[in-house]
RNA sequence: GCUCCGUUCGUCUAGCUGGCCCAGGACGUGAGAUUUUCAUUCUCAAAAUCGCGGGUUCGAAUCCCGCACGGAGUACCA
């Protein structure tokens, strides 16, 4: 019978989650849903030197609002519990001293400060100390004390660490799911510290007591653990936990945009893009990191960028739904390489997000923008707008945004675009108006305020006085007239469709901002 | 230094069981079309001799070896 598919997510609470933590998060779950599994939140909190207020809760928070959902971990429950690693405390001692019963781990009693010289030691003869098989004969451990000397140190309350046993000269050999068997030989192994003087494990104790308690049947993580992995592969043997043993799939890395590494918190704001998810406001420097939330990304758009940043469906299809990638998801097309993150593409991606939500969606994201710049939307006003005041009808902003959201790809950007929809422009782009507003102008400007006037205030009347009679007819440069007509309404040279926009703002408007260019930016001289 | 992992257009990538690949898609870039402007849209284009060098083979991006480069790890951090 196939195990049950269960996997975690297990980040520390260091500070805000990092970007490539939330891909190894998002591919968990994909993996977990695909497969009818069970995700898992485990708090790693196990050095209590690093520990940062608040940051659980971001990762929480930051996880809900992508719909990377739990079915177990710190903030559900769940039946494997506690799943803070700090809470599971009392439990990993007897684990750590199982494996020195049985001979896979010792005491070692060497000071910090010790190991720090002898680091140096080793370092002055251009050589690297490594605590292992050839060298913890010469340290102070429980191999090479005499028993009493260890027993008494023991029970004097010396401060000690566990580490482990590395056999000598063996081959462990790691099968990972994205790059097959991995081998590499103990002799190059260190002892690793499995359990430290403050009476906490570390990541590789705990990892792997969490795991095996929890029936973790797959690990998905960062390829920064594959070089530990054969010591994890290693415990699960020293335990007899071999047949239980997770599987590994070891995720390439995230690499900064320009340049070469990983990416890191710094590189974000300074090339202009986020590497958290949520804004983040460091407690100690008081120093803000910004978000895809905050920048105006959409959930479903980071999902989808994340999601192909070293993996792809196989088809060219870019734009897939958390539906999709659950059901397209495998861990055979995760790339083996690491992958640089794309600003523009991601903008791409957000802006084909911003085409998929309805007109209404979008209205409903801008109206707090509008307020900040007082304009004020009232669902029960009885006309669309009250030009030259400033409320506006739900259904004019509606229409606004319907027509504008193509030109966008964030929300933030909505204002710019469409500002003359809600306020007369105050002043007029003067390199659109030496281009466009030409000696004569002023006329034709006022022949369409006449126009407008005199005929009725429809589309078709309206083309028909202004474009075909008067323009066409009177043999004049229909772009001239028609985009002095826009820089007079608009303020510069750019918007939708002329006549739509004066439809929309209303003849009394549109009068009002001819009248007033007129007025303002006169006729030019020769 | 040592160990491990990796290396296809500027970027993300397809290709992985060798021939359909003088390498396909997407973003970005350029050009054109449409438009009263801008944007959108559409069409087209440039862009990787598949890191380099050997080898295997009738035939290699695809298999093997070496080298180079990049990344990660090398803590009582995860």
């Amino acid at each position: 019978m196939p195990q049950e598919v269960r996997v975690r997510f297990a980040p520390s609470p260091t500070g805000p989650l990092h970007i490539g933590g939330v891909r190894t998060a998002l591919y968990n779950y994909l993996f977990a849903r695909q497969n009818g599994g069970k995700m898992i939140l485990r708090i790693e909190d196990t050095d209590q030197t690093r520990f940062v207020p608040g940051a659980e809760q971001y990762i929480i928070e930051a996880l809900t609002w992508l719909g990377i959902e739990f079915d177990e971990g710190v903030h559900v429950g769940g039946p494997y519990g506690p799943y803070r690693q700090s809470d599971r405390k009392p439990m990993y001692r007897q684990y750590a001293e199982q494996l020195i019963d049985t001979g896979w781990a010792y005491y070692a009693f060497d000071r910090p400060e010790e190991l720090e010289a002898k680091r140096k030691e080793y370092e002055a003869q251009k050589k690297t100390f490594q605590y292992d098989c050839h060298t913890r004969n010469e340290m102070q451990n429980s191999l090479s004390l005499p028993p009493d000397d260890v027993k008494r140190r023991l029970d004097s309350g010396e401060p000690y660490v566990v580490r482990f046993k590395f056999p000598a000269d063996t081959d462990i050999t790691v099968h990972d799911l994205i790059r097959g068997d991995v081998t590499m030989n103990s002799n190059l192994l260190d002892d690793k510290v499995l359990f430290k003087s403050d009476g906490m494990p570390t990541y590789h104790l705990a990892n792997i007591v969490d795991d095996h308690t929890m029936l973790i049947s797959h690990v998905i993580r960062g390829e920064e653990w594959l070089p530990s992995a054969p010591l994890h592969v290693m415990l699960y043997r020293a335990f007899g936990w071999e047949e239980t043993m997770p599987q590994f799939a070891h995720l390439p890395l995230l690499l900064k945009p320009e340049g070469n590494g990983k990416l890191s918190k710094r590189d974000g704001d300074r090339l202009g893009f986020p590497v958290f998810p949520l804004d983040w406001h460091d407690p100690k420097s008081g120093e803000l990191s910004s978000g895809y939330r905050e920048r105006g990304y959409f959930p479903e758009a980071v999902v989808n960028i994340l999601a192909l940043l070293g993996w792809n469906p196989g088809t060219e299809q870019e734009i897939l739904s958390m539906e999709e990638l659950i059901r397209l998801f495998n861990v055979e097309h995760i790339s083996k390489s690491g992958a640089k993150f794309n600003v523009e593409k991601a903008k791409w991606f957000n802006h084909e997000y911003m085409q998929m939500h309805t007109d209404e969606e979008v209205a409903e994201m801008f109206i707090p923008i509008l307020k900040e710049h007082g304009i004020n939307v009232d669902d029960k006003a009885t006309s669309e707008h009250d030009f030259p005041l400033s409320t506006f009808s739900r259904p004019y902003v509606v229409k606004v945004c319907g027509m504008m959201k193509e030109r966008i790809s964030f929300i933030s950007e909505m204002w710019d675009t469409t500002c003359y929809f809600f306020q007369a422009p105050t002043d007029y782009d003067p390199a659109a108006v030496k281009k466009r507003w030409k000696p004569g102008m002023t006329t034709h400007m006022n022949k369409v305020v006449e126009i407008l006037n005199t005929v009725p205030f429809e589309y078709q009347a309206i083309h028909k006085a202004l474009l075909d009679d008067y323009i066409v007819a009177g043999g004049l440069n229909m772009g001239q007239v028609m985009n002095s007509l826009r820089l007079a309404v608009v303020g510069k040279t750019v918007g939708p469709d002329m006549l739509t926009l004066v439809m929309m703002l209303g003849k009394d408007e549109t009068i009002r901002r001819v009248q007033r260019a007129i007025a303002v930016i006169g006729e030019p001289e020769c």
